[in-house]
DNA sequence: TTGTATGCGTTATCAG
DNA sequence: CTGATAACGCATACAA
């Protein structure tokens, strides 16, 4: 029997007419089996000696080609920061499993670092991508927002998140309401030094639904502001800082911080300074990430709704892939309150 | 002056053509603006006016045609493990940090994924790239070098971390070396009742370098072995199996956790039962994440070398990307091993 | 059921 | 310096 086995010159891989030639048939009929296609009707016998061809071959479709021709990658880009997190992490590690489920393949870029950096995403905008889902990126998923209609006028968009833009679908978290509640909650035990905790470097220092909560449910209660400002959310800088509240003598009856991380930091420096968490003062974190529950004193969290997000998200996404003539879709969650010892023995002053 | 305004069909985007016609001249010479080249020369008139005309259409180059003709993307493929693990988040920082200066994309595929309930590396080689580093994936990582050939022949590949294949390009971290020092320090401690602990669930139970270190040194020591199993890495899990150690009063006198979240958590949990970390027991463990110093008793740990490893995977990638027919680089890294108070003023017996 | 032919949006070669 | 034009590898409308 006659074979060719002269493969394609450029990349060293075999190509579909490398396998229509091995199978001695065309082209185009290799297209078919492999399309995976069930409304194409082709005879067993010829589907067979492709599968054979391209096994034998060792044949991969290239994935440039397939996307330049059918507009279609099978890829959904996920737009992340991959700046450490915990909270971050769990997000990826959740969204993870429930595209596992699909035919999709989940492309991570790190997309603050793109926009912060250059003002720009290039680098992300090169991975081809049938759908974008991104997360808590403020300033930069507003910038993209904006610029959608340029930049990626086609290519389905939904943010989910903090942060999002009423331009576009998104799944929200209504972090204002979960932060009121945490202050209703403080409020409720009788506290009146309340201190809000932030890394100065960021911009939640002043503002931010967070601190917007705060501000606005001590300026209800007619009490004074207090912002305790940390380096960076590491243990050494919330360390220093609550070094610094023990000496001066001036800690607060409760810690209002900005993530969980900050929290259980913060409950741990204390707690080695003597200070009893979840009597000499409440502590209150966010995002209610599993760490919280496992620290000496279980810590009050706002917990962010991880599954449903991503799942909303993915569910948004997959509708604006169908159709992405559709209108956009919005739909905002609310956080939970979970509180645990850390304010519950609480003495207020 | 008589402008045309149709766009293609197809993705709703306009085409290099596009800006052509915009521009009055020809598609080629739009390439050629637009590739960046310096070799190429222009006339700044024409420059100018290709410029011009692509800014205001919104021209973004299609990636997929691009990848196409030029064999080329400028992504390369992360393939990692997304299942979530503080060590792995930060291997995911640090290399992010690592290609932030570059002018490639990163795009991350969760690997062990694909391979575990699929056998197959189909989706992650969905994403097109110039480049693969994979990190840390025993079972995914052999694989893929095993088939290498057949799946991706001209695709430049280099793996990272505890596990490798010869075939390929790597940059290997011995841990069995970092196990062999961390078991040389608890034995001049003069420890003799040493107990293993991982999940049961993991094929880290009974073998792995970790596993083979503790049981090499234990031999050669005479000492016996002992295997403390957990469910999972949870905190709940660890402390479920140190509550029994406790309540069984069979509690060894020093731990070698497979990684530092088993250690974090067995020396919380023990200390909530009245052990003195440090002091009625020793404990190490594995990866030198952050948290280990930010115990309150910090925690022995062999920390995993991650600035080196990534760099020098991504120098070797780089190098093979340049010259795919270079010869496979094959490096060796050796953990550090972190002494702390949570080995050093144990009383051993 | 299968083959032929065309086009997808670029890059790159080769003339002009 | 610039314009045709031929790949690139594949999907699909149209024929057979």
């Amino acid at each position: 029997m006659y074979r060719t086995r002269v493969q394609s010159r450029s990349s060293g891989r075999p190509t579909r007419d490398d396998v229509a030639r091995q199978a001695n048939i065309s082209g185009a009929t290799v297209s078919r089996v492999l399309s995976g296609r069930l409304d194409l009707s082709i005879s067993p016998d010829t589907r067979a000696k492709v599968l054979e061809a391209a096994k034998e071959l060792g044949y991969i479709p290239n994935s440039a080609a397939r996307a330049l021709t059918s507009g279609k990658t099978g890829i959904v880009g996920f737009w992340v920061s991959l700046e450490y997190s915990r909270y971050r992490a769990h997000v990826l590690d959740y969204m993870r499993t429930l595209l596992r489920g699909t035919d999709v393949a989940m492309a991570v870029s790190d997309v603050d670092e793109e926009y912060n950096f250059l003002h720009t995403f290039d680098r992300a905008l090169r991975v081809p991508v049938d759908g974008i889902i991104a997360f808590d990126n403020s300033a930069s998923i507003s910038a993209f927002a904006r610029e959608y209609d340029r930049l990626a006028p086609s290519i389905p968009f939904v943010s989910m998140g903090a942060y999002w833009s009423e331009l576009k679908s998104y799944v929200g978290v209504d972090l204002r309401q979960g932060a009121d509640r945490a202050m209703q909650h403080l409020l409720d035990l009788g506290h009146k030094q309340i201190a809000y905790v932030a890394p100065w470097t960021s911009d939640l220092i002043d503002s931010g639904p967070r601190y917007d909560a705060y501000e606005n449910a001590m300026a209800q209660a007619g009490l004074p502001l207090r912002t305790v400002a940390i380096e960076r959310v590491t243990f050494q800088h919330v360390k220093v800082a609550m070094i610094e509240l023990v000496r001066t003598k001036s800690l607060p009856k409760a810690l209002l911080c900005m993530n969980d991380e900050t929290a259980i930091w913060s409950a741990q420096a204390l707690s080695d300074q003597g200070v009893k968490i979840g009597q000499d003062i409440a502590i209150v974190g966010f995002d209610g990430i599993d760490e919280t529950a496992a620290c000496p004193v279980p810590i009050t969290t706002v917990r962010q709704p991880i599954e449903e997000m991503c799942s909303e998200a993915w569910r948004i996404l997959k509708a604006q892939m169908a159709d992405s003539s559709a209108p956009p879709q919005q739909v905002v969650l609310v956080p939970t309150l979970v509180v645990r010892e850390s304010t519950r023995g609480t003495s207020a002053d």
